[in-house]
DNA sequence: TGTCTATATGCGTATATTGCGATATGCACA
DNA sequence: TGTGCATATCGCAATATACGCATATAGACA
């Protein structure tokens, strides 16, 4: 269970698969072609961090309109997430506050 | 803010250092010298592991007795793990389910 | 102060992962 | 069936990170 839970973290341990997520979170579902697009990367890098990310279910893709679309499978990235950001939030507080 | 949240989550991507968790969470606070015994491994491995955690506020140290005790920082962790293993117990069980 | 134990750090090696370019595959439509 | 576009995969170079060994540092105590 330890390796599994390893990897969906190191899966959401970089930045630019958080920044994909984001994009899809700010501005919807998206095809890998307006990801390329928004993020300003390689086709292929988009492809393979998109699969990455469906192979831990975090999104989904369907085809629509003869569009692939790849979306948020669930709201469980918000509950991950939250804590995180809270936390690193708190911890920059606290260290401004003893500056 | 990306970033950091991404390198939070790096910091959760390694099983080794989720053993130390888990070591710590279910045989509460040890020193370096307990969970290089514990876990078998090299004592720089572990001393590393856990400076990297404690920069991260995951886990805190303090001295006591003489001995350099590390232990969990807050509860946050557990909000944060949580729905991730209950994310791929869900998943395993689909999959499972479709077999 | 000197010694002993515990912890931290520097260094080299092995491995994994990223990004890019090139290519292959899949799909819609003429 | 053949063409064109979108996506996936392959190969490679660059980078990051883990591990173990050796060594440095820190703290307790005689």
């Amino acid at each position: 269970m330890t390796e599994e839970v390893a990897g969906y973290f190191k899966m959401l341990s970089e930045p630019v698969r958080l920044h994909m997520l984001g994009s899809i979170c700010s501005e919807g579902a998206a095809t890998i072609g307006e990801l390329t697009e928004r993020l300003g990367l390689c086709q292929s890098v988009v492809s393979r961090h998109m699969k990455l990310m469906t192979e831990h279910g975090v999104v989904c893709k369907k085809i629509e309109n003869g569009r692939t679309l790849y979306y948020f499978a669930d709201d469980c990235l918000c509950s991950i997430c939250a804590p995180v950001v809270e936390k690193i939030r708190a911890r920059a507080a606290e260290q401004s506050r003893l500056l």
